[in-house]
RNA sequence: GAGGGUGUAGCUCAGCAGGUAGAGCAACGGCCUUUUAAGCCGUGGGUCCCGGGUUCGAGUCCCGGCACCCUCACCA
């Protein structure tokens, strides 16, 4: 075990020697450190004033990154999610308690305590809630004590008054301080955190914590998918939840996970999409609804896959891809308006790719062209202002591809050459023809669709799901939207005719390596032998949304948890350490842990039901 | 699956013609009541990712493995 973490565990010791609970307790009426900048403003305080009166007192609670131990004097910087704020710790004023030691009850002044009132009066009259053990109230010196005994990462409380420091840095001057959890672990160095991108992932609280950046994309997460969810409930559109464990996977081309239940004794499929699910509801009369989908594909990683991922699905009865076309537009313009605050939004590289990859790159790029631009990181700058651009998929390939994706023979003559510069692994002679060219649409076209663009009408035979153009049954009324390269969209005019259907999930293509999307799924069949409406149909990938607009290089930096491969052997060395410390705490906890003596309740940490 | 890169103290990183493993921050002891990544004095801390090999001697060279990142392929 690290000195760091035995000098840590020794000073929990010290702690609760002195009568100082280290894990805390119930802490009602923060303020976030935000708002009491925002009101503090208002004070107009002079370098070197501390408010007197009611509206400078505050109640404080975060993260310790910054410790500076002046002797009699200490200033920590406290972060929570909202910001940073200068607490200070005066020995004076602490032992002599010039701030007075308030209760529990101190809530703050009226109006800033909204919380814990109101949480009061809702449970007070309620005998289910016994109230919490008030935290023990420090005398003023084992408050200095506990002061003297901080670490970088503990998260501790205060109440007290604000003020300004000689050089001006608001402060809140702590009249109480509280332990509210000690940290036994050192945290990252403040100024870098967690640079190391296998640790970011792998211990995401510590990047969390650590970078506020990291945290600004999941709080960003969070919002845009409020975003969503208020875009689509305006238009009438109601989530609904479908199953994740499907006995016949569908609605899109992948490999699926495969999974067993034990009593039905059968095995099952992790979804790949949730489509046929989706449009049940549609035959069921939930003529508009919508479901955040986590799907799941047994696929490559890459910094735009990630097995288990997000997608937003709706329908919409009796619309076409018309129509999804402009909720797209509503939904991916309004969430870079409205949450990023700009149409106008920048990808980005990883940083240590500039120079570290750059070697690679232009090592690998030596013998196929003289671009040497890879050398140089690209950051692009998107536009979403809308209308996007619509094109068919037509006209993209043949002005990109230099002929009409009619000619076969030069489709195929052209994806041959690709194969042998071995500029693409894809072999045209074990494809249809509708694959080799959807092929080369993929190699030249979208790559270059780097502002928000639809590309409409797709070729039929790729899209089985879809209803066929009326006045042309080789194009299916489907579009994909791409941004920056990346498909992040797809709609269609759903197929309800269930005879098409079943005759399109028959005929499989060859050319897609197995996968495919025409698995039969007769109950599916019947369902739309039921009678389907007319529908349109969309699906937005929202992890790859949220990379966008936070301009995240990796579709990991926007998951909280990605998948990792299993922990070399020395990582789990110190698991067995922390087993081993786990093991020798245990007997002593009863002593500390009341509810661990009265209850023949839950186990600790259970959900007691 | 193929190719390239990376792995050194708790964190961020140096080190390389093979010759006792370094810095800043963090930690530990001491001083300081207005600091701003505080400062000053002192101290401790390493399976140089793992396993082999070459060598008098390997963090450094060679071989094998693991993890991560990037590119390509499959896919959203």
């Amino acid at each position: 075990m690290s000195d760091q973490i035995s000098d840590r565990r020794a000073k929990l010791e010290k702690l609760r020697a002195l009568g100082v609970e280290p894990f805390g307790g119930r802490f009602p009426g923060v303020t976030p450190n935000a708002e009491i900048r925002t009101a503090a403003e208002k004070l107009n305080l002079q370098a070197g004033q501390t408010c007197e009166d009611e509206a400078g007192r505050f109640r404080a609670a975060g993260r310790v990154v910054l410790y500076r131990d002046i002797g009699s004097l200490i200033f920590l910087t406290v972060r929570d999610w909202t910001g940073e704020l200068q607490f200070g710790l005066s020995k004076k004023m602490l032992v002599e308690g010039i701030e007075g030691p308030r209760g529990q009850g101190a809530e703050g002044p009226s109006g800033r305590g909204a919380e814990g009132n109101e949480e009061s009066s809702r449970l007070g009259s309620s005998d289910l809630r016994t109230p919490e053990p008030a935290l023990p109230v420090l005398d003023g010196q084992t408050q200095w004590k506990l002061a003297k005994l901080l670490d970088l990462g503990d998260i501790v409380g205060v109440d007290g008054r604000v003020g300004r420091t000689k050089t001006g840095e608001l402060t809140l001057w702590a009249g109480q301080l509280t332990l509210l959890s000690k940290a036994l672990r050192p945290p990252p160095s403040k100024w870098h955190g967690l640079t190391d991108i296998e640790a970011r992932y792998r211990q995401r609280h510590v990047d969390l914590y650590s970078s506020p950046e990291s945290q600004r994309v999941f709080l960003l997460r969070a919002r845009i998918i409020d975003l969503v969810r208020e875009v689509l409930r305006r238009r009438g559109f109601v989530e609904v939840e479908t199953p994740v464990l499907q006995p016949i996977y569908g609605g899109a081309a992948a490999r699926p996970f495969m999974t067993h239940h034990n009593t039905l004794d059968r095995d099952l499929y992790l979804r790949i999409s949730p489509e046929l699910y989706l449009k049940r509801c549609l035959v069921g009369g939930l003529e508009r609804v919508f479901e955040f989908a986590r799907c799941f594909r047994n696929e490559g990683i890459s910094p735009r896959h990630n097995p288990e991922f997000t997608m937003l699905e709706l329908y919409q009865a009796y619309g076409d891809y018309h129509d999804m076309m402009d909720i797209t537009e509503e939904i991916i313009a309004g969430a870079a308006g409205d949450v990023i605050g700009t149409y106008a939004i920048a990808t980005k590289r990883r940083s240590d790719e500039a120079t570290k990859g750059a070697v690679g790159e232009s090592q690998a790029a030596g013998g196929v062209g003289a671009a040497g631009e890879s050398a140089s990181p690209v950051e692009r700058l998107i536009d979403y202002t809308p209308p996007w651009p619509r094109w068919k998929y037509a006209d993209l390939f043949a002005e990109h591809v230099g002929f009409s994706l009619a000619d076969i023979a030069a489709a195929r003559q052209r994806a041959r050459e690709l194969f042998e510069r071995k500029e693409t692994s894809f072999d045209e002679r074990k494809a249809d023809d509708e694959v080799v060219v959807n092929a080369l649409f993929e190699h030249y076209v979208e790559p270059r669709l780097v502002n928000p663009t639809f590309v409409l009408d797709y070729p039929a035979a790729l899209c089985p799901l879809t209803k066929r153009h009326p006045h042309d049954p080789s194009l299916a009324l489907r579009f994909e939207v791409f941004v920056n390269g990346m498909e992040i969209g797809n709609a269609y005019s759903e197929l309800n005719d269930p005879d098409v259907q079943r005759a399109t999930l028959s005929k499989h293509l060859r050319g897609e390596e197995g996968e495919t999307m025409a698995v039969m799924d007769e109950d599916f069949v019947e369902a739309l032998e039921c009678g389907m409406p007319p529908a349109g149909g969309l699906g937005i990938g929202i992890d790859r949304l949220v990379m966008l607009l936070t301009g995240s290089p990796s579709i990991r930096d926007v998951i909280l948890f990605p998948l990792q491969r299993a922990m070399c052997v020395s990582a789990r060395d110190q698991l067995e350490v922390s087993e081993q410390v786990a093991a020798d705490v245990a007997p002593q906890r009863p002593t500390h842990a009341k509810s661990a003596g009265d209850s023949t309740a839950s186990p600790p940490g259970g959900p007691g039901g």
